[in-house]
DNA sequence: ACATTTTTTGACCAATTGGACAGAAAAATG
DNA sequence: CATTTTTCTGTCCAATTGGTCAAAAAATGT
């Protein structure tokens, strides 16, 4: 009688086989929930709502998904890897200042392009980040410990200004987001008008700003 | 039959009002409930959680605010106040780069000492501030303006370098919450011994981004 | 001491909602 | 076609939870 999790009964993946249907409805699902976590949070969001938006019914997201905590999991694991891209391609050789600054225009990008990636992202850690921790002291520790080092390197050949690589990158990263994380408070403030050229005017702005902070000081 | 809104079925203001032990009950209940919503946020935490938290029966807090909304609106109402008060004491009599540095400084010991405070914050901008629109708009706008107008002088004295006065006033918005908001992600990547030291770090840190970044570049 | 108002709670309720289930529809398989 | 597997949905359920209510307990006024 207690036939059990048999393989029939759902469309989890374990592993890559996935069909084609598979792939696309999972996508579908995640394309409509990140709308809803974005907006609503993951307390907020029901499955109603994101069924709803994916156009399908409740049942066949949890079908595809499991429950709704899967699929914000399964979005903020994906998400990580993308929101780190840019981090990634600086590289040692090019030039010091002009890699910073690639660095935060596309971030800044990423931001202006991906709002409700970053608003998610941000929610999560704000609230503790249960479901991320490890990947923040793993993986993206490292990541960032390498890139600091390269940055500390670039200092002390006075190649760039002396300052801790670990709260630059927090830096980078506080203002780039505070556009995207923040949207409604920072349009508040500026009026229509400046509003809708927001992400010109902080991109000058930054360069403007980080060209000044690391500029290497004439001795 | 419809015996209705007598003034004895609720503890409710209105106007000044209250007793001393209303006003006392009221703010074991602001308390606690700044813990849960920071935790869990508007719609995670319950009504239970914060009555247990403020060790009180459910339907106490009830009768004290009335509804869980109400108490998370008080709060952040209240809250709107303090969290300006460093930019309100930002100076156009004193010197320029030392009154923003004062700024910066105050910024993030408020963050330091109030990240609770900090996240709900953020936590209500982030998903559209929805009962705080108007206030950014007005009260805070104006002070913001007003503000920038007197950055904006000094550097048209050429007593700063010149930079957008509103995005300056992001940009330490961004990097001082920063610390609190994302604590658990700056923590992760700073790792141990640096974590506890964090906010001596950012203070140091800041400060000199800050002077590098504002001090005007001599002719 | 008594009446009145305020404070406090246990018991209860209705709405929401995550998700289980059984079975229909559709696809794949033989 | 028959059968088996996968996809999909209507219906239902149990748990959670915001909030009500009636009445007890304190406090306050006279």
């Amino acid at each position: 009688m207690v036939e059990k999790a048999a393989s029939g009964r759902r469309a989890d993946p374990k592993k890559q086989k996935l069909t084609r249907i598979q792939r696309e409805k999972r996508q579908q699902i995640l394309r409509a929930a990140l709308d809803v976590f974005a907006v609503d949070g993951l307390r907020g969001a029901t499955l109603a709502k994101i069924a709803d938006a994916a156009g399908m019914s409740k049942p066949h997201v949890v079908y595809y998904f499991g429950s709704k905590d899967a699929i914000y999991t399964d979005l903020l694991e994906s998400l990580l890897e993308t929101w780190l891209s840019p981090l990634r391609e600086l590289s040692e050789e090019g030039e010091p200042l002009a890699e910073i600054l690639t660095y935060v225009r596309r971030k800044l990008r990423m931001s202006q392009e991906m709002p409700r990636e970053s608003k998610l992202f941000a929610t999560e850690i704000l609230h503790g980040a249960p479901r991320t921790v490890d990947q923040l002291s793993g993986a993206l520790k490292s990541l960032v410990d390498e890139k600091a080092a390269v940055i500390e390197n670039w200092s002390r050949e006075g190649k760039l200004a002396h300052v801790d690589p670990h709260h630059l990158i927090f830096s980078i990263w506080a203002m780039t987001q505070h556009y995207a994380d923040f949207d409604v408070q920072v349009c508040a403030i500026l009026g229509e008008p400046r509003a809708e050229r927001l992400f010109d005017e902080a991109d000058a702005y930054l360069t403007d700003f980080f060209v000044r902070a690391l500029r290497p000081t004439v001795e």
